[in-house]
DNA sequence: CCACTGACGAGTG
DNA sequence: GCACTCGCCAGTG
């Protein structure tokens, strides 16, 4: 892609991906706003759509503010595997396949017990 | 340079 | 709590 020094937003977006802790889950508008980028929550969403499965990028823990896997462009099944890798780590949805964030929400900065 | 698209968010009814 | 609308910025053709 770019010539060199990808300085590109992307690339922190990454960044704060990596720093979420396994078992946590954060939103599009969260990892964005903590990257420094503002509500560029749909950058967000379109630079994990391009990061392949073999990226050391935990994607699967980036979701949206409804708490839910939002789906790819498969439709239905499409995040089927981020729900498995979430559960794996000991992320619980509920019926409707939604996460409490209240619960598994990611807190950067602040950790309050 | 212009137009359309896209793993979204927040506000309103 | 859910459905609809507008706004956000970057990437691609």
């Amino acid at each position: 892609m770019s010539a060199s020094g990808d300085d590109n937003t992307w690339t922190r977006i990454y960044a704060t991906v990596r720093r979420i802790p396994a078992g946590r889950v954060a939103t599009y508008g969260q990892v964005a706003s903590v990257a420094g980028l503002g509500r560029l929550a749909r950058v967000v969403g379109y630079a994990l759509a391009a990061v392949v499965d073999s990226s050391t990028v935990p994607w699967h823990r980036v979701i949206n503010a409804r708490g839910e896997i939002s789906m790819r462009h498969d439709g239905p099944g499409g995040g089927v595997l981020q729900r498995l890798r979430l559960e794996r780590e000991g992320v619980r949805f509920d019926a409707r396949g939604r996460v409490s964030l209240a619960e598994f929400g990611w807190r950067p900065r602040v950790r309050k017990s």
